[in-house]
DNA sequence: CAAAAAAATGCACGCGTGTGCAAAAACAGT
DNA sequence: ACTGTTTTTGCACACGCGTGCATTTTTTTG
């Protein structure tokens, strides 16, 4: 693919010679707020776009020390919302000039391999969107150091090394909980998601105390082992298929979307019964999925687009303490509770 | 975050003077095949472990002009087939020692700008998994040179400076036509997705001139103007929401299930009609959607695994023409065809 | 118009590693 | 022990740009 006749590779020193100046001003007129004049950074900036020349951010990366880039670490592929979240971080963190560095973490064991992969590269951060990094993983990272910023997004932590964006879950959860008892349910199953350490959500916690406190009796509590929807439909089968009708729940109040979706299925097409009116159904996060006409999903809506901003500002700040974070969000009425 | 005490860059010379050899030793130490005696590289790796420290990938690729990063353009992330693709891809990469730079592209307009913007990187190629790469995208991208390899991922291309791999459209287009005309179809309706320029799809093409070859007419012709289900919904509903039952489709036949998923909605939310007695549906890709409770779709399976493997001996291949490669899928029947 | 202030430009040095070759060390065979 | 061979190690130089400061040019001001 090599062109010929064109030099291989274009530097500074290039460009510097055709527009008759020095290296250092062709990188000056590369930089905003550089102290260079209007004419200069034309007269450079024709050059170098005859040349084909852009400057090689390794090289700026290695000598100033600050790469513009962060590490995004995913590990949990089938949860649809991911896909969003990943949109939106990528969009916003290229929109402001940050660049972003994909690392799939293939399971638990390799999170920690991951993250010493991302610092390698020397990012400026590396943003955890996954459920698999437990304590030894972030112990191993801190101690690892050449991590400026670990920020973990839209999970809580209470480690002091971390960033937490995250929604308020005891707020949201509350919202959803209220709502529930308004509409008069009163057999709620809480379909709960894996269980984490170090990086959590405070949903099954806050919901169940919330109705025991309120109705006086501990809502029923199911698990999926991933927020699949295939694996949410699975379980909630067989939670739920032998059961004689007046002992199944009203509702499911559901960890995510993910588990909502499997749980519709479930009920549609293995207990034949109808959402809302047998057995109705509450999401969060709400997924492009729920607003198809096929789900019309109610579920919690999060902001991720102002917590994508946020990671941004966190990024870009220069404090390295008490940037925890938490969004408010809202409740999406549709039609399945 | 910094801890104190401790330096705040290691360097290969550090581990070098605490290891007792040369710095060029250390490095060895770091790379396999080099020529080092296992004790020395046993000694160096002691001493590096102790000091966490870690080679700077951006200064290696800066003195050796070979990243081992490749950057990921996608553009459509409301298909939920770009999220199999983007998964599996990462995946295998990581695997093989290879990091993926993961750029959003906003908009076709955005597209030119990304490149560069990879290109900036330096990485070693540059993949499409996008749609709106057209041909002034393309050529603006190689006049730029920067670029080693330009690789189109599941979508072909007759530029003769890119390298496509994709399934072949042609081949698995016509094993859905004949399996359309097994079961007796008489009135498919197809429905495409966006139509592109130099990196496009032969479906839409492929399953017409079968058509009207082995039936003697042309097949309705749809087109969603993009990969999206709740488009596709509302396309299928102008189109069929009106008509008389005897004039509507026995089949729809979608380019892919995005396009499937929307469809079948439509069918059965908008039309009150069933799928597949009333109208059958076919798509493409084999989503995991697809495969849940509620859908259970017919659709042609891509080898995206196979496909990555591929990706990634490319990435790796020293020539640089005749990469091009076409796979062959599968035709996966479930029940809505 | 000269002097002071401000803006623009040039430069030595450093960032951390790879390459190819030369020097040194280890090993083999007689 | 001595030579020839192979393995291992060290090193000068290069990769392309940023930083901070010194120098030059331009602008401002009395």
């Amino acid at each position: 693919m090599k062109k010929q006749g064109l030099p291989e590779n274009i530097t500074a020193d290039d460009v510097a010679a055709a527009a008759g100046v020095s290296r250092w001003t062709v990188n000056r007129a590369f930089k905003r707020d550089a102290s260079i004049s209007p004419k200069t950074r034309e007269k450079v900036m024709k050059a170098a776009t005859e040349m084909g020349y852009l400057p090689d951010l390794r090289a700026a990366s290695l000598a100033s020390d600050r790469s513009n880039l962060a590490a995004l670490l995913i590990d949990d592929f089938a949860n649809p919302h991911k896909l969003v979240m990943l949109e939106r971080i990528t969009r916003i963190m290229r929109k402001r000039g940050w660049d972003s560095l994909l690392v799939n973490t293939l399971d638990r064991a390799d999170a920690g391999s991951a993250l010493l992969n991302a610092s390698q590269r020397r990012v400026d951060a590396t943003i955890l969107i996954g459920i698999q990094f437990d304590d030894e993983v972030l112990s191993a990272a801190q101690s690892a150091r050449r991590f400026r910023k670990l920020i973990i997004f839209a999970r809580t932590s209470n480690s002091p090394d971390t960033i937490s964006i995250a929604v308020d879950d005891e707020a949201a959860t509350t919202e959803i909980a209220h709502y529930v008892e308004s509409k008069g349910y009163k057999r709620p199953l809480y379909l709960a998601g894996p269980r984490t350490y170090s990086a959590h959500l405070r949903r099954k916690e806050t919901f169940c105390c919330f109705w025991k406190e309120r109705q006086n009796y501990a809502p029923e509590v199911f698990s999926v082992s991933k927020y699949d929807p295939m694996l949410s439909s699975e379980i909630v089968r067989q939670a739920l298929c032998n059961r004689p009708k007046d002992t199944l729940p009203d509702i499911i109040v559901c960890e995510n979307d993910a588990l909502a979706i499997g749980a519709i299925d479930t009920i549609r097409h293995t207990l034949k019964l109808r959402v809302p009116e047998d057995i109705a159904v509450i999401g969060f996060d709400d997924v492009p999925l729920a607003e198809t006409l096929n789900y019309r999903l109610t579920t919690y809506r999060q902001p991720i687009t102002e917590m994508a901003e946020y990671l941004v500002d966190v990024l870009e700040s220069e404090q390295d303490t008490n940037l925890d974070k938490t969004f408010l969000g809202q409740l999406v009425v549709r039609d399945t509770a």
